[in-house]
DNA sequence: TCCTGGGATTGAAACGATTCAACCCCTGGG
DNA sequence: CCCAGGGGTTGAATCGTTTCAATCCCAGGA
């Protein structure tokens, strides 16, 4: 393995001088510099990230916690989001350490574990709950978090989160528009935070264009595509009607299009479907469905910008980022 | 923060003592031994991963990367495979880093970061190609890794697979067992290895039967929902017979079923219709979709262990794992 | 000519663990 | 009674960086 001494030797200065050619530039002379750099180049040096955490006390690392038993995320959505996740981090030259969880309880071990052992300078949050006993255990801790969703409006921890809220009233604009009156509407747990601020959207759209709310429309069950298929089933069994579905994920919304299916109603044709998220396979459902897209570069990228500065010390305020309608042909 | 130091001084031993505790307990009395896991969890300590690092030579990560530019991966089967690893990599006390990479050539260098940085103590390959440039890269340069997925029968290097030949060889069989003789097959480019060896599964499974190979039946294209829906489309439109259709992915298989419903040919009935990957969704597609399942948990565990005993610098042998034919209503 | 000051460079002390070699103490055999 | 030997414990060196404080050198002002 070859060391900033190797390096050092190779240019003919210190160590000291190697490091601050890496971490300080500044301070050292152009042409001295250039001989550094080229040493570096001609002996492949990497520096070692063990000893740099070690005197540093940093890693560069984020953690993230996946859930993986019973609450396992298997939405195509997560994959995207491990993805930008993985970009944004490469652009600010971080790691994404990625460790799995079985249960909620010993996710605080696990966060222990990975923070007290300076495995990761702190975490990003998925899949919050409304009372989410890992946003206390962190604070108190006081270990460096950003939460992906939020809790209420704002709150006492950073967060960045896509206004679920403003993109199902835009879908529920959009519906009344083309003439739509009686829109029922798919949503998982209200436990789970997206859900009721996509909820709330629903309701405000509702109220927006004067329309009633009537609970026989909204079905909460479990945000897969099974789930989704079941609700929208039952729906149709009891006879109510409808002439637009929005779910609040593209998952269920990919269900309820079979339910339809099944039952001999075209969705974008006897029924208008709209869904959220904008995962790669709602653009190719059959019919294509119309979605609202969560922009997924932009939310790596101000998640890992939150992150490094609630790493840094600093309080970063929250950002809320618009969906986007995309209007395919189920609506 | 709290060190091995305060470890030892609060439990009345040297700071060489907690180590073996922690590393070697068998070299400790029992008694000293206990009084030091007392003092740990009254401390609440948790050994500095970098100082460990530096010192064991070992980071005990395991590195994958994701290719994140025009060869993203976003099929769903790719996030149960992280999901599989997360729970082995727990198992056997190992963190998961993973890296995103825009193309290949950047990979190498990424690569070497990695690795010549001590971040990882090896790789996991994923979406092999039949040339794959990382290969000769890696064993060059001495870098422990392991291959999800393999070129030629063996070969040199440690890898794990799912038995893509024998699967789809099944899969004809279980076809033509129902009567079937003209049987299409949708592939991905053959330079990725498993479609390679998947396709040799179909003309295998024909050569048992008796059947003869007819090219027009076979269709190449990229491993996606919208490339099945293409090439099924093609083959009806060129009114090329055939009453069953196997996809090499279920994603490529959901979207030929959509082709069927388009034309009016319903899957399970008019055509059988056989996936590979068995995917969350195969089991809520429209109809649920007969397909072969790549055992997660199986995949993962076989992958840390052979990546386990790579880095420690044994050669492990490859493993082959069968598939497992899951019959549903789409055959 | 001498001195001051500032930029560039360096030596050495950490950071927090592991592990070798040395040490201590006690038991049991001669 | 002495000594050998072994189990248990410890001191100290070490891993590869970073960074403070000290040093060196040179230009420019007095």
């Amino acid at each position: 393995m070859t060391t900033i001494r190797d390096v050092a030797r190779r240019a003919g200065v210190s160590p000291a001088t190697v490091s601050y050619v890496l971490n300080n530039p500044g301070l050292v002379r152009p042409e001295t510099r250039e001989r550094v750099l080229r040493a570096i180049a001609e002996l492949g040096y990497h520096p070692h990230a063990g000893a740099r955490q070690l005197k540093r006390r940093r890693t560069d690392t984020v953690g993230l916690i996946l859930p993986t038993g019973e609450r396992r995320l298997s939405d195509p959505f997560f994959l995207e989001l491990i993805h930008a996740l993985g970009d944004a981090c490469a652009v600010h030259q971080l790691d994404l350490l990625i460790a799995t969880c079985r249960n909620p309880v010993a996710d605080l071990r696990l966060i222990d574990r990975l923070y007290k052992g300076r495995r990761v300078d702190g975490f990003l949050l998925i899949d919050l709950q409304r009372q989410d006993p890992r946003i206390p255990h962190l604070q108190a801790a006081g270990i460096p978090f950003v939460a992906f969703g939020r809790i209420e409006e704002d709150g006492t921890f950073p967060w960045v989160d896509v206004d679920g809220t403003a993109g199902i009233r835009e879908a529920v604009a959009y519906l009344v528009g083309k003439g739509h009156r009686r829109i029922a509407y798919l949503s998982p747990p209200l436990s789970l935070t997206f859900a009721h601020h996509r909820f709330q959207g629903y309701r405000a759209g509702l109220a927006d264009a004067g329309l009633p709310f009537d609970e026989t429309l909204v079905r909460t069950t479990r945000p897969t595509m099974e789930a989704g298929y079941e609700a929208a089933r039952a729906l149709l069994a009891e006879g109510i009607p409808f002439t637009a579905l929005i779910a609040a994920t593209d998952l269920m919304a990919l269900g309820a299009m079979r339910a339809l299916h099944e039952a001999g109603r075209t969705p974008g044709r006897d029924v208008a479907v709209v869904g959220f998220d904008d995962i790669p396979m709602a653009a190719q459902a059959h019919p294509p469905l119309t979605t609202l897209r969560q922009p997924m570069d932009q939310i790596g990228e101000a998640l890992i910008r939150t992150w490094l500065a609630a790493v840094n010390g600093e309080t970063p305020p929250p950002t809320l980022i618009r969906p986007i309608l995309i209007q395919r042909e189920s609506a």
